[in-house]
DNA sequence: AAGAATGATGGAATCGTTTCCATGAACGCA
DNA sequence: TGCGTTCATGGAAACGATTCCATCATTCTT
């Protein structure tokens, strides 16, 4: 089989043309109408589909985007993910995915294959911290983040969810069915959030209360249960993401805290199955997809000097996993 | 802000060889020891990073592997995108994602795209039938199908969960407890398993009771909510995928059915929720994670002409949501 | 010791596109 | 009518790698 592709060179003369018309004509350049015409058909017939490996190479860039997120299987991500795809299709665009674990070291190697690939445009929910991204940006590197930014490093654009917003809605909620020791069970990069609990429960905010896991499942388990292990005494806790959720209603199940008769539960995320929990989950909801989409409309946008982010609203959706506190 | 990337040539100048040598060097060429020695460290100087750009396009070919799936968001889908990255990660290559919606059309424009970012393996979950990667498959694509195979490609390897031997499990299961007016609440592309319920019921299979949903979320609600208001004499249902699943239990609710009181419940997949729920679901679990893994290494291997597939093996999941024949 | 075989090396071609530049035709204006 | 402008056009360079091939220096063989 020599199926070779067919080619510019092939379109051009097939055409009688040179293959500088030709590429003119395909992206738009002038032309006499007849030959313009002519071009197109022939390109049409010989099923002609131009080589983005030519065009990147010529450019110097490849048309893609890149998308860095902590993991994929994390539903949360993949909304978000689906809000990238869903732009980058819109635009023709094809996207790379790649995964960080939350970790620096492993978001450096990914962003060095996308360097390799001449990917210049990415949108990275960032794992490490500004110095990481330097020699990236100096490297001409488009980059927006995504649901949250690196500490510092306000140059780059980031489409947000209204975090302390969300956490302060979320304290007030609980404080105001009457919870005093209140936790939060917090993962990587959180450390917003943190700071505007601190700041929203004022002289309520007890340091114990405050734990953070690692991206895995497990480790947000072991978070879990150790905090209420731990500290029986507590009665209400936000959780900082689907998973940490997910190990919160575990851990409550498996030390037989009833929620929400012991305890009263909080969750960043609506994810689906928040709804089937019993009870259901009372969450924080985030635009997850939305945050995606104009992550990359943002990166597609591009180089226009406009580092200014995005804030996207989130919602307090009561389900049933909040009570008044138990007067033990 | 010039700064040109440093190319070979760069490398070649600065440790007075020639290009041709660099090349040879990085890729594993032969060369005199001290030779290699200078080049090596000059190109760690200089960090050179060869251009995958440059690469490809000599050899017509991008690394990368495509990798086609119905929706990012399923998180059946999420963790076998989940392997095919790490697999692809430990192979160094970038992995390039498009979602399908279980849909011909967009499906083909995906494989377009893929096709002419000169990606030639791809790992998908196809959505259109056998004909639809005729044209792919002639274009020279290693194709690697998971999860499903297009009915009637048998010269495309497959990874697959055992599907036969998962509803099997399921139909003998829900039997053994005293079923005998089971449903299969379906999705896009599962005519295999219909077959296997349909052969596994024997005399008990009532085609009522087979429905099928499209891919969404709505569809697998307006599905479950008609199924269950149609044949209210139903006593289990098998959902043929965690979005079933989800959409069964709602509608159960929905309708005051109790699990597994009124109704016994199966579902396909076992996600992290399943054990969250109340009562928690009895599941057939899927390997997603290795079905991706085992689909990327197999992609790679590539042209190997052994068109041989892959079975991976299912597992029933006991927990609470199936319980013997109500007697009503 | 002479010719053959081996191995390291660099120049140049190549991949498929975009884009710079020169050419020539057509046209308008004085 | 003559000259300058505009416009369509095609040839060729460039992008950054890989790889073919010729060259040259060694070493081996007889």
């Amino acid at each position: 089989m020599n199926a070779r592709r067919t080619t510019i060179k092939d379109v051009a003369e097939a055409a009688g043309v040179g293959v500088a018309t030709v590429s003119r004509v395909l992206s738009g350049g002038s032309a006499s109408p007849e030959t313009r015409e002519r071009v197109l058909t022939v390109a049409a017939q010989l099923d002609y589909r131009p080589s983005a490996l030519g065009r990147n190479l010529r450019q110097r860039r490849s048309g893609g985007i890149g998308l860095l997120v902590p993991d994929i299987t994390d539903s949360f991500y993949g909304r978000l993910a689906d809000g990238v795809l869903a732009c980058a299709r819109a635009a023709g665009e094809p996207v790379v995915l790649g995964t960080t674990g939350d970790d620096a070291e492993r978001e450096a190697e990914q962003i060095g294959m996308l360097l390799e690939q001449g990917v210049d445009r990415v949108v990275a929910v960032p794992a490490g911290s500004a110095e990481i991204w330097e020699p990236t940006l100096r490297a001409g590197l488009t980059t927006v983040f995504a649901h949250r930014s690196a500490a510092g490093r306000d140059d780059v654009p980031a489409v947000l969810a209204d975090d302390r917003a969300g956490v302060r809605t979320a304290v007030d909620y609980l404080t105001g069915l009457g919870h005093r020791r209140i936790a939060y069970l917090g993962g990587p990069g959180q450390e917003q959030r943190v700071s505007v609990f601190r700041q929203s429960l004022g002289a309520l905010v007890d340091e114990e209360l405050i734990v953070s896991a690692r991206g895995s499942r497990d480790s947000a388990y072991a978070a879990a249960a150790g905090l209420f292990q731990h500290r029986p005494d507590l009665t209400a806790v936000l959780a900082g993401g689907n998973l940490l959720g997910e190990a919160a209603v575990l851990a409550a199940g498996e030390l037989d805290l009833r929620v929400p008769k012991d305890l009263s539960l909080i969750m960043f995320d609506d994810v689906p199955w928040a709804e089937l929990c019993a009870p259901p989950l009372t969450v924080i909801a985030q635009p997850a997809q939305d945050i995606g989409y104009r992550a990359a409309e943002l990166v597609l946008r591009g180089g226009g000097r406009r580092p200014r982010g995005v804030l996207l609203p989130t919602e307090l959706i009561v389900r049933g996993s909040c009570g008044p506190r138990r007067t033990a």
